[in-house]
DNA sequence: CAATCAATTACCCGTTTGGGTGATATTTTA
DNA sequence: TAAAATATCACCCAAACGGGTAATTGATTG
């Protein structure tokens, strides 16, 4: 059985490149080509492919949110974007939007083929570049992991209650302490990591910011 | 000049067959081998190696403990984790802890190989079963975002304001209009996120939780 | 074109929060 | 053991927040 691979690509080139290359495989058949994203978010749901290449950057729409929303009406199609645009924000994004895998158009076509199939087996096929953008991702978080340090024991277990959305008095009746105590805590706390409100903190509690 | 690496790991014979295979290449050879975490804390740092194979189960210590404290001491040091051991806690874990790769036991030594010289050239290698981990990760976040979908564009742009921590008063002026609007946006974020205050808001906003 | 929704402004009210100061007992560390 | 850090409680005050109601304008949509 075949894997239907469908291309999204605004580059005409481009897209015929991976027609041919795709077609030329024993086990895979190239059964669409669109050119724009508005042709694509109406008929690719109708053609049911195995695997979709998307790029991102389309004249009309953007390939994220065509993958946005396909993602949720064709639960066994896997989306892979295949672009030469490359910024960290369109990466997670197109990821948060359900791509399965994320390669760069600087990749051979040999490695495209690979990732098509691995896609298909269920993998998470991802260029270097990619693959060491979301690594950093991960690693950013690391300084703030760091100024959590600074904190007690105790001071953790209210930031971490006050980062679960409890109001002070709640932090108290659950440490069964006076909401004074409570409120001494979080004052540390605001001083160890430098921030004046419970947001701050909370961002810096999260590793996001 | 060869690659130098170092080998964390206290099964010993498949620490020896990674030395032994490690060592057969011409541009790399294994300086060092430790059997438990101490020793490699106490004397990693001295010896430099350019990558270190790090299994995350060890007796005496986490593999992602010692990780995280050398990353600082040997910042040109890259870390790759090597283990069996794969649940999602660890590997992120050991991402945030500022390895640069992650490979599981079952691959081939082939594949060790590879990744240590994609980690040498500052790539993040990976097996395919970890970055489908990773990027299921992302898409986790998926049925937050939606929730967000209901939110008008000027309440996106708000709660994005107050996620970072600002006042009713700085999203305001911001945005030039009055502190009563501003609260009016967000009494209208809070009903259709149906939560009942900032944190709660923003948690949803930072697709944690 | 009428109805609905979005965005904007305004006011009132009570609660929550953040900042400051100060004190005491326990624990940790040098 | 002496000094420092931690955890606890208390009080005061001003700013910020959350909830409610109400009204106007502009855009969208059926």
């Amino acid at each position: 059985m075949n894997i239907r691979v469908a291309i999204v690509e605004d580059d005409k080139n481009y897209s015929q490149a991976l027609k041919n290359i795709i077609d030329f495989q024993e086990d895979m058949e190239c059964v669409a080509q669109f050119f724009n994203g508005k042709n694509a978010l109406q008929k690719l749901e109708a053609l049911e492919p195995d695997v979709v290449l998307m790029d991102i950057q389309l004249q009309d729409l953007s390939g994220i949110d065509i993958v946005f929303k396909l993602t949720e009406l064709m639960p066994s199609t896997t989306f892979v974007m295949c672009t030469s645009f490359e910024n960290d924000e369109k990466i997670f994004s197109a990821l948060r939007a359900g791509a399965s895998g994320y390669l760069v158009k600087g990749d051979s076509l040999a490695k495209i083929i690979q990732a098509i199939l691995e896609a298909h087996k269920g993998g998470a096929p991802m260029s270097f570049a990619i693959a060491k953008r979301v690594l950093q991702h991960f690693q950013e978080s690391k300084v703030q992991v760091q100024s959590l340090a600074l904190l007690t024991v105790t001071e953790k277990e209210v930031l971490e209650l006050l980062a679960q959305g409890l109001l002070y008095k709640e932090i108290a009746d659950k440490k069964s302490v006076t909401i004074d105590t409570i409120k001494k805590h979080i004052g540390n706390i605001y001083r160890k990591l430098q921030v004046s409100n419970k947001i701050e903190a909370i961002n810096k509690f999260n590793h996001k910011n």
